[in-house]
DNA sequence: TTGTACGCGTTATCAC
DNA sequence: GTGATAACGCGTACAA
């Protein structure tokens, strides 16, 4: 009998059918060459015996993984979203997700670095802060996509929305209901911060605006540092509206703005970016800009798979369009008012 | 020359050295039993050659893997921020997390599945909704620690707060404010969702309330169904409190109330459960309760360790006392309002 | 420290 | 077209 006291292997199925371990191998990875009758007994004798492959040792001379590794922030529930989605077309296309996250304590390189151990085949960036030089060396070690943000150098394939036209529909907005003394809350020096930065600072100057002063940096993309923001701008001033680089510095900003008694949208507009539960819901209503990430998880599913099962190997550069959102964050300013910090240009 | 076309391995390193295999092994696997010259010469080889060791191999054979399998769901900001704190809590003990994502499309029993063929010597489920025979059996399997909820069967460790009383609390708080025609929004027929339910009930008839009509079912933990749920309050007379089973229900519930123009916490109370980020910020300001996600996180990282590394082997089942968070969504009823659907008991 | 026998699928190559 | 045989991959474990 073929029972051991460990799990059983290939042989033993095989040996319980009477063909030869590759046969076996061949029915469990779907491939033709085995007749069907072959086939169903193989497959019976597995489930009679509870047989499992060993992933470990099948990936270790396998030629293919199916694998693709995933890197996100999963506190930020824009990333969560869009990771819910790739696994969702993964699937589709029959591969299977390992799943990265980005912590304080968890830089993106190294687990970049552990993605590649379990052999990840390709590689889907969500929103990295890793320099363009990294990102282009791992685009050339394996396929790789980059998802939400640009990439200067090398020929990373890309999947983003436009955020400096995000943001000036954001100020397009925001001007046309009157405000003059618009402050762009930043979060730090990544590509994608400063784009939304850029953005920010063309539109205003488009409308004749000056942007000295107009921006306030507040470190990174989370809720603390929108805090920390809103109470440097109650140092002095107000402006009319603030434009946030993201839903979670909005957050942060309405909520010390808010216990401050600062009536929103009433004295003070405020927006965030990503158009996250948080936005969306519970007497935040905040006006924001949309950046479809079922959408952008398709296409970056695909732009992997095209590489990986259909050899493609010139550059996909897709770039969305955002769109604005508008809640009940933003109105037209006091009338009365001033502008401050924003000098006219 | 040792190169080849491939990626060097572990004999290339051995042979630049001029030592056997067996002893660059030890060497990454931070085994004694060498010299340090020799180690210091086998790191530096590697380093020239830019060896990293192949899992896929190391897994094949390897007694321990030091894996810990992670299932979430990380669309709930709460599940998220425990996961970051496993993340955390995993490396200062030496163990690398591998994190199943649980999505609409990608059920528990599966992701589970998976996270057993990476051979992961140890599983920690966040909030399961899984059958306690299904959990009970896959303790028996391995090292398994349920955070979030009860298991009635079977002997696998559980750290978790005390929903019941967590729930109760919150009933104490609103009856103290003197409310007696209060709702509970619930989530379906889990075991999360069953406990507040039943602490919820409990504590109503504990204050002299009955319980008849008093819990409306949401069906699940989402925004959107918290969302069905304040429309379905609203077909008749509103009650003057609802206590959710989480916050992602109270966010849907305010969301909606808060569109038809009622007051919150003015005509009706509105209170969550996890003091998630969403409970905390931005213009939601919700009285919740507070499960101490890092806590939990520590605590179950040290049960699953400690049967792993010291081989314990009798149970662990951990309540914390979850805490009352008073907010904003909150406060006396109105006056002159009587009971409706929670009538006296 | 070092041989060296595994472990468990996969992938040629070969026979019918 | 079906299936068998055997070599192979890359570390680990254990005796020497």
């Amino acid at each position: 009998m073929a029972s051991r006291s460990s799990r059983p292997t290939m042989q033993d199925v095989a040996d319980r059918v009477g063909v030869s371990k590759a046969t076996v191998s061949l029915v469990f990875r779907k491939a033709p060459g085995v007749g069907d009758k072959t086939r169903e007994d193989v497959l019976r004798a597995a489930d009679d015996l509870g047989y499992r492959m060993n992933r470990a040792a099948a990936l270790m001379t396998a030629r293919r993984s199916h694998l693709l590794g995933v890197s996100a922030q999963i506190s930020n529930s824009f990333h969560a979203e869009i990771v819910e989605n790739i696994v969702t077309e993964a699937d589709l296309v029959g591969y299977e997700v390992v799943l990265g996250a980005v912590t304080p304590t968890h830089g993106e390189e190294r687990v970049i670095e552990t993605l590649i151990d379990f052999r990840c085949e390709g590689m889907l960036l969500i929103g990295p802060e890793l320099p363009g030089t990294s990102i282009s060396n791992l685009g050339n070690r394996l396929p790789t996509v980059v998802i939400g943000r640009r990439v200067g150098v090398g020929s990373t394939d890309v999947v983003r929305s436009n955020d400096g036209r995000g943001i000036a529909g954001v100020v397009d907005h925001l001007v046309e209901l009157g405000h003059e003394n618009v402050v762009h809350v930043a979060a730090g020096r990544g590509v994608i911060a400063g784009d939304r930065r850029r953005g920010f600072e063309q539109a205003m100057r488009r409308h004749g605006f000056g942007t000295e002063g107009a921006v306030l940096d507040a470190g990174d993309f989370t809720e603390e540092a929108g805090m920390e923001a809103a109470r440097s701008l109650l140092e002095s001033e107000l402006p009319t509206a603030v434009v946030c680089a993201n839903d979670r510095l909005a957050v942060g900003v309405l909520e010390v703005l808010r216990r401050k008694g600062v009536d929103i949208p009433g004295e003070v507009s405020v927006t965030g970016y990503d158009d996250s539960i948080l936005a969306r819901m519970g007497n935040v209503d905040l006006t924001t800009v949309s950046q479809q990430p079922a959408e952008q998880a398709r296409q970056a599913i695909q732009a992997v798979v095209s590489r990986l099962d259909r050899g493609r190997t010139d550059r996909v550069s897709k770039t969305l369009t955002p769109e604005i959102v508008v809640r009940k964050t933003t109105a037209a300013p006091r009338a009365g008012r001033h502008s401050g910090q924003a000098r006219g240009g």
